[in-house]
DNA sequence: ATGGCATGAGAAAACGTTTTCAATCGATAG
DNA sequence: CTATCGATTGAAAACGTTTTCTCATGCCAT
């Protein structure tokens, strides 16, 4: 049994509104007001946030919907969306979807039983060009990858751009072969891979790209299984910073020389990058901006929710370093 | 305006109480269960979770206060934490504590404020120390670190034992004037500095160590300014994942050899340790069982919680690499 | 046939707030 | 001197559930 607004009352002798309208910022004398924080900091007592978001009915609640909060790029986005979030008086609540399109309907669900007042999604393509944003009551940002025909708000890289940028900065170091490594799951992994046709194409060479699950592993076993072929390629791009990490130690295991053997590239320019031999050449996200655009966006929808949904689009930041050498 | 269970009742013929009743598990006729799920279906009825928090006294919610998920070791810990708390149909609020007691001492009054189940922490040395578990209101499962004196629920690596065991790692192979890069706000960093000091004193060597702010950027900066000293080690022992990667980048731009000039070793087995060549020496902690065992020990505590606290210790595993090779 | 007794259902209370509504009071304007 | 107004305050309603109580019904044992 917790100490209520009731027994503030009781002990300060005011009425329970006057309670109320003290704690928060209602028009109470100085006197009485004093009475009451002394009376709360004497009992110790704490306010219940359920039922102050149920008569209130709102809860200052966001929900962020990821696939695994494990991969770097979504760690360090959501670090940036609690620190905007907590200091604008939200709370977050944090859902791993591992990609699962079952998963992520479940939390959807559950974030309307929250009541959440909005949620920042990174949903998987399937889910992402179904999404139904009007029926599900609150405002949704979407994050890392865009629903085709959602009509909703959403902070996104230039995936076309940046994936082209790799591969011309493959083709001005020397390479030709070059192939790809694609997540099979999420529209950034098919945007990627656009661009990454298209400037192979324009170059007039072929492409020759594969899709995995999104994750090191898969990415480890297929570049493991592709490395003896005769369609290896002499440089790789990977889709991300998970499927990268795969193929570095798939090459490392099969001890081919990078870049001499095979030049790697990639996206997301996580903290081993730097330090894995001889250096990874990446596309840097703007983690933290995504992550707090993405949270701004959202608190700016809930001040005027019939603003015209916006899109922002970032850039990615070429970082080369030793794995794309100029070849010899 | 969103559906209520009244509306529910009023569509299906029912009283109020039947609904919930229906939803839950009730004793209810089948022949009401039916029209209450048709109605539910029908309108498209959503509970309100802070409603049922607030009448049921129960939150079903559980705080995971952490020093910044940004940190493998804690995303991992969480990912573990949350996927045992979901499967129990508990959610999950996740804090950044940066290590700042001020952020904690805030965070532990916002868990009350949502009559949380309970909390899983890894405090900073002071609040451990200080923290009185009992008046909080709440169980507490510590993780990581635990106070001296904290009467609850811990799950813990056996520090010292593990950094002495890298130290005699080190010893054995060759290495004499040894280094230690130290955490200075955790417990976890005073235990794992006395299992270094006291294997080097056993052995008869003198004990380097120093104590920098967690984070690998201190690290490195202290490494760099350590490096051109007299005193400089041979080998180097990083009391984490972060302060090893802040080693190594130093290490790295200074164009030290590893480990012919500086051997290196450290903690948490993260996915780049053996990437970086020429692949770092570690304690792997079991990271999936630390959050899994945290979570579990709560559920235990809250089934029946007169139950004496208990403290769980597992055991690091040594994973020797490049970056310790015997010396010449 | 009658008195418990288990079962299923509804009415209403309760959870701890915020917010609306009405009331009191002092002061100022007419 | 009185009527009106603004500022504070308290009483009570409301938020959407769960849970307690009460009651009706049918069944079994006496």
């Amino acid at each position: 049994m917790t100490t209520s607004i009731k027994d503030v009352a009781l002990l300060a002798g005011v009425s329970v509104a006057t309670v109320s309208r003290a704690l928060g910022n209602g028009p109470v004398s100085p006197a009485l007001r004093a009475k009451v924080e002394a009376a709360v900091a004497q009992c110790g007592y704490r306010p219940n946030l359920s039922a102050r978001r149920l008569r209130s009915q709102h809860t200052r609640t966001v929900g962020l919907i990821v696939s695994d909060i494990c991969n770097p790029f979504f760690t360090a986005v959501g670090r940036a969306v609690e620190d905007v979030a907590y200091r604008a008086g939200m709370r977050v609540i944090l859902c791993n979807t591992d990609e699962n399109p079952d998963k992520e309907a479940m939390y959807l669900r559950l974030m309307q039983e929250e009541r959440v007042s909005g949620v920042i999604f990174a949903a998987t393509r399937a889910t992402a060009d179904a999404l139904d944003t009007a029926e599900l009551g609150f405002p949704v940002v979407m994050i890392d990858r865009a629903g085709a025909a959602a009509r909703c708000d959403a902070v996104l890289l230039d995936n076309r751009l940046a994936a082209a940028q790799l591969v011309e900065h493959l083709l001005e170091r020397g390479y030709r072969r070059i192939g790809g490594l694609f997540g099979n799951t999420s529209s950034t992994g098919a945007e990627r891979h656009a661009g990454f046709a298209e400037a192979l194409q324009r170059a007039g060479l072929p492409v020759a790209a594969r899709f995995v699950a999104p994750s090191a592993a898969a990415a480890q076993a297929e570049l493991a299984a592709w490395l003896p072929e005769e369609t290896a390629p002499e440089a790789l791009v990977a889709s991300n910073g998970l499927l990268l990490l795969g193929a570095a130690k798939a090459v490392r295991a099969a001890g081919v020389a990078v870049p001499q053997r095979l030049a790697l590239a990639g996206f997301d320019n996580d903290s081993w990058m730097e330090l894995a031999e001889p250096g990874m050449t990446v596309i840097e996200q703007p983690v933290e901006e995504i992550g707090r655009v993405a949270m701004e966006m959202l608190l700016e929808r809930l001040r005027q929710p019939e603003r015209p949904p916006r899109k922002v689009v970032l850039a990615g930041r070429l970082v080369a370093r030793g794995s794309s050498l100029a070849r010899a």
